[in-house]
RNA sequence: UGCCGAAUUGUGUAACGGUAGCACACCGGUCUCUGACACCGUUUGUCAAGGUUCGAAUCCUUGUUCGGCAGCCA
């Protein structure tokens, strides 16, 4: 009861069972991407379906390239790919593929199905193809069908030894022209391409399809499921049909589950593409982005991920997860293990007219009060700080109370201090703020007992290292910019990106490395730019903020 | 309208013939040296109509709505 199974589980513990059909064996998955594009949020969810099952089962889980169309693939998402499932914390071990290996089986398959009737060698040209398809009530035509085995065979030789140019022919499983399923509808199963591939070169100019070539993979590898997305739901007919007509030993099981959506973003490879090509976002890896790299960059942590994706559960109709639910789970990890520090992004100076001049002192504060063993650091104490600007309001809203004219409010792990009045430019912009302290508030807790409502963080100005902050906000306006009917670059967020660039930081800031993270107290998760961040300039990305009750009015 | 699949609160899910529960979001409150965290609470749901049953979200029938397939993409 305290985690029930998803469907899925529920299917493998009945197929457990003895007299089941993986009775006594191992449970074995595999991961399958297609090396033409970064992994996103999308493919977390995947890979939390193709590994966890597998290691809920204690068994395995491979990662095979899925490479089989030359004219999308290249080598150099393979790194990125793995870099990206490593970092979420999964492992192949040796078991790392590639659908390429397999080619000159899945040759010798075709040449089997074509022994035994199965597959012939269709001359027809894709438009004449789409003109023969049919439709719902029409079969599908193709005067090549009973074309004799013995010329079908010596055709897919010659196209396989490059006698024909693209589109020319291509071979054919003979399943059923008149199916329902237009997927049975004697499928194409390979296709003529004369494309180097980024693995086997030029050594074939001959490339299976994916229904065709997917179930031998799987097969071969000795895959128990093979769990995969909702749109593959009708080609599932030709897995088995595959599986079942060549002499493979192991017969995998193909099932499907909801791919996952999240508001406010886009998931498709090439709406991602486009945005970065239309300069919307800098790159694959802007902390905007949904994908894992643009993730990871904007602060967000493996756990985060894992958690998000455990929780959204395994069904068979299509989600739109809330984004606020992904956010909930970085600041759920984030509280226990984030390092506090005091960052004034907007800063306005705080004078301490009772403080005596030229004098400083230091104070403990906690690193996470999280967390006992994180212990304390020292902070600077002077006459000036830098404080929040919204921490101050001349006129203040209705229950407002940080710091107005006549109110206390404690200065984070220092004094309590009350304010008494404001300096303002020509343009009646408050340049800085005036207040006493209370000196025997020293550390934070009053003499008499009084209670203070607020606590605001501050930094030492004569003490602190200027950085820049990056500020995100949603990339899209709307929940679901993909809707069918709309654009979806109409509803781009022209404010996703707020840069910071006077913020004043705690001095030990200084020395952070890439990839960081910290609780900027009050005001959120930040992480060092990967990328930008050097101690010389030191760049904070927002990853999520604090959650705020406060509403004005 | 051929074939396949799915419908449980705003969102995502659980309940497998026996009290419709959980998480996020929202709203309200308690607490607080982070208006955070934590804790407590309110509101909101079984697509519809029939049927079977002592009892139906669950089984049956019909209907409705939504999604997928009709690339020599995966």
């Amino acid at each position: 009861m305290a985690d029930s199974k998803n469907f899925i589980e529920q299917i493998i513990d009945e197929e457990l069972k003895e007299g089941g059909r993986v009775y006594g064996k191992k449970i074995h998955t595999r991961f399958p991407p297609e090396p033409n594009g970064y992994l996103h949020i999308g493919h977390a969810k995947a890979l939390e379906i193709d590994f966890g099952t597998a290691e809920e089962y204690n068994g395995l889980c491979n990662l095979r390239m899925d490479d089989t169309n030359p004219t999308k693939e290249d080598e150099e998402f393979v790194e990125a790919i793995k870099e990206d499932i490593h970092w979420l914390g999964h492992d192949w071990d040796d078991r790392f593929f590639y659908a390429s290996e397999y080619f000159e089986k899945m040759y010798e398959f075709a040449i089997e199905l074509i022994n035994k009737g199965l597959a012939y060698v269709c001359e027809l040209t894709p438009d004449q193809m789409r003109d023969m398809r049919g439709d719902t009530k029409t079969p599908a035509v193709s005067p090549y069908r009973d074309r004799p085995i013995e010329e079908s065979l010596d055709l897919f030789k010659r196209m396989r030894a490059g006698e024909f140019e693209d589109g020319k022919m291509t071979l054919r499983a003979k399943i059923d022209l008149a199916s329902g399923n237009f997927n049975m509808r004697d499928p194409v199963i390979y296709r003529i391409n004369h494309l180097p591939h980024h693995r086997t070169g030029t050594e074939w100019c001959i490339y299976p399809m994916y229904d065709f070539a997917h179930p031998i993979e799987d097969a071969l590898e000795g895959i128990t499921h093979s769990l995969c997305s909702l749109e593959f739901e009708s080609h599932r007919p030709l897995y088995d049909w595959v599986v079942n007509n060549i002499s493979v030993e192991t017969k995998p099981r193909q099932i499907e589950f909801a791919r996952l959506g999240i508001t406010h973003t886009v998931l498709s490879k090439r709406k991602l593409r486009a945005m970065i090509e239309a300069g919307i976002v800098t790159g694959w890896d802007d902390p905007r982005m949904p994908t894992l790299c643009g993730l990871r960059r904007r602060g967000y942590t493996p756990a985060s991920i894992h958690n998000f994706s455990a929780r959204n559960g395994v069904a068979k109709v299509n989600s739109v997860v809330d984004f606020a639910f992904l956010e909930y789970c970085l600041r759920e990890d984030l509280n226990d293990h984030a390092q506090r520090a005091m960052a004034v992004l907007k800063p306005v100076k705080l004078i301490i007219d009772n403080y005596p001049e030229g004098s400083s002192e230091e104070f403990d504060v906690e690193n996470n009060p999280k967390d006992e063993n994180a212990g304390t650091r020292k902070v600077t104490f002077s006459r000036e700080l830098w404080i929040e600007s919204e921490d101050f309001m001349e006129e203040p809203a209705p229950k407002y109370f940080r710091l107005f004219p006549g109110n206390e409010v404690r200065l984070k792990s220092a004094y309590v201090v009350k304010c008494v009045s404001c300096d303002h430019d020509a343009d009646g912009n408050v340049t800085a703020v005036h207040c006493t302290y209370d000196p025997e508030s020293r550390g934070g807790n009053t003499a008499d007992g009084r209670k203070i409502k607020s606590t605001i963080h501050w930094v030492d100005a004569n003490n602190c290292v200027d950085g820049e902050i990056r500020l995100y906000d949603r990339l899209f306006t709307t929940e679901q910019p993909d809707l069918a009917d709309c654009n979806y670059l109409d509803f781009i967020n022209p404010d996703s990106l707020e840069v910071i660039k006077g913020a004043k930081l705690e001095k030990f800031l200084e020395n952070t490395q890439p990839e960081d993270r910290f609780q900027f107290l009050r005001t959120g998760y930040f992480c060092a730019d990967s990328k930008d961040s050097s101690p010389e300039h030191l760049v904070f990305n927002r990853a999520v903020s604090l959650k705020d009750s406060y509403k004005p009015e």
